[in-house]
RNA sequence: GGACAAUUAGCUCAGCUGGUUAGAGCGUUCGCUUCACACGCGAGAGGUCAAAGGUUCGAAUCCUUUAUUGUCCA
């Protein structure tokens, strides 16, 4: 910002580029304007609404994914803070420890080094490095988002403080009992050489080969038993078959020995529940280091459980296939059962396969030592909590979800294979056992020795995501405690996608009850996806995914802001396309362009800037001082507030937008500036005249406020310019409008009739083609003095908003030459001599009373059913019975006036 | 196989606890350079609310079944 107040006059045209980069955040962060402060809660009394970032991956840049996602975030947390709240949000990242892992390696690869030839610390070094040159380009590119967070709380997952918590975290777990080591079964990724946890493993579904393949008996090679399998490699682990004990086929059978193919080995036949009669042959072989089932069968008969595939999903058996890789090794086995005479038949099989969610590579399950999380204790408190109502989610259905996840959840396998994260603070003696504590001191202490050796494996990335809500205000541990936390813990809203809600959502809830004792947010908002407009995924290798950056260079923020917002329904997929931020576009330019126009009458009016913020100060609108046009806008802009606010608490943003764009266009624009020139150009007083700007500018101002959510920068922009205003003020730190309850309905109904009579002179017009440039002569048989109190007092706007000139007249007779319609219950007339076609106005005529005589049809057929009078409430009777009385009304001005017309 | 969504105008979607002669934006047709705005103004056309049953005085709305699509979990 260069100089301290801004210009009240706006450009002809508006340039989005030109007025976000003077707000663009940089300055009101320079101001402070985000900045949120628990004296102010503790000391001050004000109530606190916290909005958590889910944290964006250090290596990502922006995708629409995250305009929704903070577009929404940014909605709620300036909402609360126009509410008088003392709104925080949290920003930060997350150090990703695959992704970050692999892009520097992959850097690395390219000068021809591995990590392995840096080491451990050379290499964390480099990742830093990058982190510091690249980490941060998320962050720019959200900051032109106009987002509104305390940047000065910016978290990174691996600084020092969240570390802190992430070690306590896991001594304090495991010293409950909550984290243990075992061997188990794990889902490991070939490429990226580490285990992974459930959630990491996208299943997919995938055509394979069922082989069947006959392992002969050992004492009599005349007899085999078959097995199907669609991982035909693996029999070089077979441990034995199994069948089904209730199975009479195979009866006979067990307690023999079979020889396994290829191999040689003779493995048992064993009996076990697990075995499905149905599927395949009935008989499974079993091969315990490759597959989760079959490990926990080999416990149970006692069996050994040795593997054949190694970490880099090469072989490394005994029988001549080692170093292959797994898929070429099933190719070669196939061909070598067939030649031994072994492969009985070969099916296509569809079936699902795990895949590595980071490498896109089928999963290894592989028998290893990893630490795990004992997740039943936690999960308990958690499904409590979400059950019953302490969090909330929208749209709830996900709690069905959420539910079934935490009913029948599985250990968390915590532990990775990388260099790039939190270590596990765990330490082994020359004996081998293990020592877990918070520091290396702390473990020789433990173990009586230094003689120790540090486990060489990290943290999953999600262990100090799901401490976010803690970390985030300065936690470090169970017996951490402070002001911010005191204050703005729990926090409010999560905005985030379902596809997260096992990996974090529902690790967060278990964090925060376990270690804080309160859930750590009480609405979660799950976002829409947003796909192209073919209704696919967005995805690079496809092309379909739009740079942000380049849209909103386009269209402007702003634009992209509300459309991302306007064409995404809460709980609904989002078709995409470039072209939509046209809408967005348009209304900012609307809103431009009627700012524009207030303020040249605000210009005309008043003699000074001063002069005008001087009455404007003292100027509350006054039931007695507006015209129906400003009384009926009134009405209207308390209805909208109602709307906007009530569908802000109902968490349905999309519908906020709607509401102030329809209230804006339609009702301020169309209607009230329109009836606003006309009576500025009337014979108004100037004191009159004064008022009316005075109310047109201070509905811009409110509905200004209540876009600011959505549409920051404009709406900072010309909120400074409705008064002379310096720049170190926003609109962002204003008290958001409430609606006046004491404008009723009846305030609007005046001017409802003039604007239905305009509107059907208009249809009038058209319907008979009169020439756009043709003054015409209407005139208005009144039925009521109200409706011609309304339509005298408001005659000067029909010439601007017509082109007619109206009359008003009491019982007289369908003029000759005219087109006529009836307008609640008043009859219009335009004459036309010459324009009306008699058979084509009769015609209209006729359609109008056929239409009317249909709907009358239908109500007098429903008010004379004696179970409807019997059984519907009294209002819904009384109001079908109005409507039928007005119809007949109705019905009977247009039959007169065919007749007239006939005759 | 299970769970959850969705199916309304050519397209994208509103329509919340049943009382509408079913709405909006885009597109389309017609007319307008009206002194804020053609990124605009005005007027139209366009729908048997996926299908079949049921509940009800009354169903786009509630229930059941079916079909199609999508998501998650086996």
């Amino acid at each position: 910002m260069s100089d301290h107040s801004t210009a009240q006059h706006l450009e002809k045209t508006y340039t989005p580029h030109d007025v976000e980069d003077r707000w663009r955040s940089a300055h009101w962060e320079a101001l402070g304007v985000f900045h949120a402060e628990s004296s102010r809660v503790s000391g001050g009394g004000l109530t606190p609404y916290t909005v958590l970032m889910p944290p964006p991956n250090v290596t990502g840049s922006l995708t629409l994914g995250h305009v929704l996602n903070h577009t929404l975030q940014d909605i709620f947390i300036r909402y609360a803070r126009m509410n008088g709240h003392e709104a925080l949000w949290l920003p930060g990242t997350d150090h990703a420890g695959i992704a970050t892992q692999t892009v520097v390696e992959r850097k690395l690869r390219g000068e021809g080094i591995t990590r392995y030839d840096l080491g451990r610390k050379d290499f964390l070094a480099k990742v830093w490095e990058w982190r510091d040159e690249y980490g941060g380009l998320i962050l720019k590119q959200l900051r032109k988002l106009g987002i509104s967070c305390d940047w000065r709380r910016n978290l990174f997952t691996m600084d020092d403080r969240a570390s802190e918590a992430v070690i306590n975290t896991f001594v304090a777990l495991y010293r409950d009992g909550l984290i243990y080591r075992g061997t188990r079964i794990i889902n490991w990724c070939p490429v990226s050489q580490t285990a992974l946890s459930d959630e990491e493993v996208i299943m997919k579904s995938r055509r394979d080969q069922l082989v069947y393949i006959s392992y002969p008996l050992a004492k009599d090679p005349s007899r085999s038993i078959t097995i199907a399998t669609v991982r035909p490699e693996t029999i070089l682990a077979d441990v034995a078959i199994a069948v089904n004990p209730n199975d009479p086929r195979y009866l006979d059978l067990v307690g023999e020995l079979v020889v396994v193919p290829v191999a040689g080995r003779h493995v048992p036949v064993i009996a076990d529940d697990y075995v499905d009669i149905e599927f395949g042959t009935g008989a499974l072989k079993i091969t315990p280091a490759h597959d989760p089932n079959d490990y926990e069968v080999a416990k149970r008969h006692n069996l050994p459980a040795f593997s054949v595939v190694g970490k880099d999903g090469r072989m490394t058996d005994q029988c001549g296939y080692a170093g292959m890789d797994r898929f070429e090794a099933r190719e070669k086995i196939i061909a070598d059962l067939q030649e031994l005479g072994h492969l009985v038949r070969v099916e296509e099989y569809e079936h699902n396969v795990g895949y590595s969610e980071r490498a896109d590579v089928v999963v290894e399950p592989y028998l290893s030592e990893q630490w795990f999380v004992r997740m039943k204790p936690l999960a308990e408190p958690a499904l409590k909590a979400v059950n019953d109502g302490q969090i909330r989610f929208h749209p709830d259905h996900w709690i069905n979800t959420y539910r079934h996840w935490m009913e029948n959840i599985q250990d968390w396998c915590i532990s990775r294979q990388l260099w790039w994260g939190h270590r596990i603070p765990a330490w082994y003696d020359e004996k081998g056992n293990v020592w877990v504590a918070s520091s290396f001191e702390e473990a020789c202490h433990l173990a009586g020795t230094d003689k120790l050796v540090q486990d060489e494996d990290v943290l999953d990335t999600w262990f100090s995501s799901w401490l976010w809500p803690l970390t985030t205000l300065g936690w470090t541990g169970s017996h951490s405690d402070n002001q911010d936390l005191r204050s703005f813990y729990p926090t409010d809203t999560l905005v985030t996608g379902p596809d997260i809600i096992f990996f974090w959502v529902a690790r967060m809830i278990m964090a925060g009850l376990h270690f804080r004792g309160d859930v750590p947010f009480r609405n979660v908002y799950f976002t829409s996806i947003i796909r192209d407009m073919k209704g696919r995924k967005l995805s690079k290798s496809l092309g379909n995914s739009p740079d942000p950056l380049k849209v909103i260079d386009t269209y402007g923020t702003d634009a992209l802001r509300f459309t991302i917002v306007y064409i995404a329904p809460l709980g609904q997929d989002v078709l995409f396309g470039e072209e939509k931020c046209e809408l967005g576009r348009n209304f900012a330019t609307k809103i431009w362009n009627a700012a524009r126009f207030v303020f040249m009458q605000r210009d005309r009016y008043f003699d000074s800037p001063e002069a005008f913020a001087e009455a404007y100060a003292a100027f509350v609108p006054e039931r007695g001082e507006l015209s129906d046009s400003g009384r009926w806008l009134m009405v209207r802009y308390r209805s909208m507030l109602e709307r906007y606010h009530h569908a802000m608490s109902q968490f349905r943003v999309n519908d906020l937008v709607k509401i102030t764009h329809e209230f804006f266009w339609g009702d301020y624009c169309d209607w009230y500036l329109e009836a606003l020139k006309s009576e500025l150009s009337g014979a108004i007083t100037s004191g009159q005249a004064r008022n009316a700007v005075c109310l047109a500018v201070a509905v811009l101002e409110g509905t200004l406020k209540t876009l600011h959510p959505v549409m920051p920068f404009i709406t900072d922009e010309i909120w400074h310019a409705v008064v002379p205003r310096s720049a170190d003020k926003s609109i962002a730190l204003e008290a958001m409008p409430h609606p006046d309850a004491s404008w009723d309905d009846g305030d609007a109904a005046p001017f409802d009739l003039v604007r239905n009579m305009v509107s059907e002179i208009r249809s009038l017009r058209s319907a008979f083609n009169v020439p756009h440039d043709l003054r015409a002569e209407a005139v208005v048989c009144v039925a009521t003095d109200a409706a011609e109190k309304a339509l005298s007092a408001s005659s000067g706007i029909f010439p601007a908003l017509t082109r007619c000139q109206v009359a008003l007249a009491r019982g007289i007779e369908r003029p000759a030459h005219s087109a006529g319609s009836v307008v609640d219950g008043n009859e219009l007339f335009i004459q036309l001599e010459g324009l009306i076609s008699f058979d084509k106005e009769k015609l209209r005529l006729q359609k109008e009373i056929s239409k009317v005589s249909g709907y009358i049809h239908s109500l007098e057929k429903k008010l004379s059913n004696q179970a409807f009078l019997a059984n519907a409430p009294a209002d819904v009777v009384a109001k079908e019975q109005e409507k039928l009385e007005e119809s007949r009304l109705l019905l009977g001005k247009l039959n007169e006036n065919l007749g007239v017309l006939s005759r």
